[in-house]
RNA sequence: GGGGCUAUCGCCAAGCGGUAAGGCACAGCACUUUGACUGCUGUAUGCGCUGGUUCGAAUCCAGCUAGCCCUG
């Protein structure tokens, strides 16, 4: 019998995934990495333990937890802080999933002599005629969660199972009801597992080291200054609310230029562009493009973005260049650009250094 | 010194005798395993001040105050 890992984060979906495995007759443990405990000695919303530890008693498999903090301050934690006083948006999510939930689910999985591990993302895992592993998007398309998952490697995919792929919330959650868990009826995780008050800014305040970044001036495209931001840390391109800043009309925020520690403010229509720069490149269901190879593809720039179609050209070892055959809309330094086949299949991604 | 104009929510701004539009900003909620966007809701018992006319005034009248402009 076939053993997995499933990582579990004390929410309705892990849970699942956690009961389908075990009712498809595999060997079940129950994993949760502690990653982050609150200033206030609270659990952070990523590993409610207890939830967790109750869910696997009700379902009958064995439970462990392993502590991974350090690991998540230094690896996640800390490059998000960097980002936000290097005026970029990062996406924690994006990066724990490679570093952190993948990584030590895996290592946890040798340890315990374990074939895979398993997760309750909303995705299927599939393999490609060309032999690579791959993510497909959930069927229902709404909870699709491929686009935090892009950075993961072939070697991690192979050994992963993702159960709820071709299943809808609703589906899960009355699944969980009627096997009698706790957790049925949880509120869907939200917000950056962290900072569970949503107020980043603060956190950034609270955790950084130094002097806190100084304010500065939104100009418009001519160089005018509009009035006084922040600091640049506050702040991400496409933004409008929290600007402080009354022109008669909204304002969107283009770009941030932490060199002259200055906000470009432009009308809505503004923010668009067709032209985007990618690093820290991950190919997925495409083999590794020669440099000079460009493709066209479907391409994400946010968690809830539909796509849009656009070339993507490798232009170095560590670079692409995607012109979209749209505009799109407040493309962010910091995000990720996720590549899509018009199968709904994972082509790759990176992260976005400039619009 | 004389003449003129303007004073309505944090900003802009409708209103022109009948019981305070709207935009921006702000706040809350919804949406959301990132940041944003978006949507919805809320926000002046009071219209520079003091009197007066009127059934009724931000709207008419008088005085005062402040700012702006023109003229000496």
């Amino acid at each position: 019998m076939s053993k997995v890992l499933v990582g579990m984060s004390g929410g309705v979906d892990s849970a699942v995934a956690a009961l389908l495995l075990k009712e498809e007759g595999y060997d079940v443990a129950g994993v949760t990495l502690r990653t982050w405990i609150g200033s206030d000695g609270e659990d952070s919303r990523c590993c409610e333990i207890d939830d967790a530890r109750e869910t696997a008693r009700r379902i009958g498999i064995p439970y462990h937890v392993f502590n991974r903090v350090p690991d998540f301050e230094e690896k996640v934690v800390r490059p998000f802080i960097d980002d936000y006083l290097r005026g970029v948006t990062p996406n924690p999510c994006v990066l724990c999933n490679r570093v952190i939930k993948w990584e030590y689910l895996l290592y946890y999985a040798k340890v315990l002599e374990a074939d895979h591990v398993a997760t309750g993302h909303y995705a299927s895992v599939t393999r490609l005629e060309n032999g690579r592993y791959t993510v497909r998007k959930a069927q229902h398309t709404e909870k699709d969660q491929t686009y935090m998952l892009y950075r993961l490697t072939q070697e991690q995919l192979e050994k992963t199972l993702m159960p709820l792929g071709k299943y809808s919330k609703e589906e899960v959650r009355s699944i969980a009801e009627k096997a009698g868990l706790n957790v049925a009826s949880k509120p869907d995780s939200q917000e950056i597992c962290f900072v569970p008050d949503g107020s980043y800014a603060d956190f950034i305040k609270k955790n950084m080291d130094g002097e806190l970044p100084p304010e500065g001036n939104f100009v418009d495209e001519e160089g005018n200054i509009l009035g006084t931001h922040k600091g640049i840390f506050r702040y991400t391109v496409g933004q409008r609310k929290r600007l402080g800043i009354a022109l008669g009309y909204p304002v969107y925020i283009k770009e941030i230029r932490p060199d002259k520690n200055e906000i470009l403010l432009v009308k809505d229509d503004d923010t668009f562009c067709r032209e985007i720069f990618c690093r820290d490149l991950n190919f997925m269901g495409a083999p590794e493009p020669a440099e000079g190879d460009a493709f066209r593809s479907q391409i994400k720039v946010r968690y809830r973005h539909p796509g849009q179609y656009a070339m993507v050209e490798r232009i170095s070892g560590d670079r692409v260049r995607i012109l979209f055959e749209e505009p799109v809309r407040a493309a962010t330094p910091g995000q990720s650009a996720v590549f899509y086949d018009d199968n709904d299949c994972l082509l790759g991604g990176g992260i976005i250094t400039s619009a």
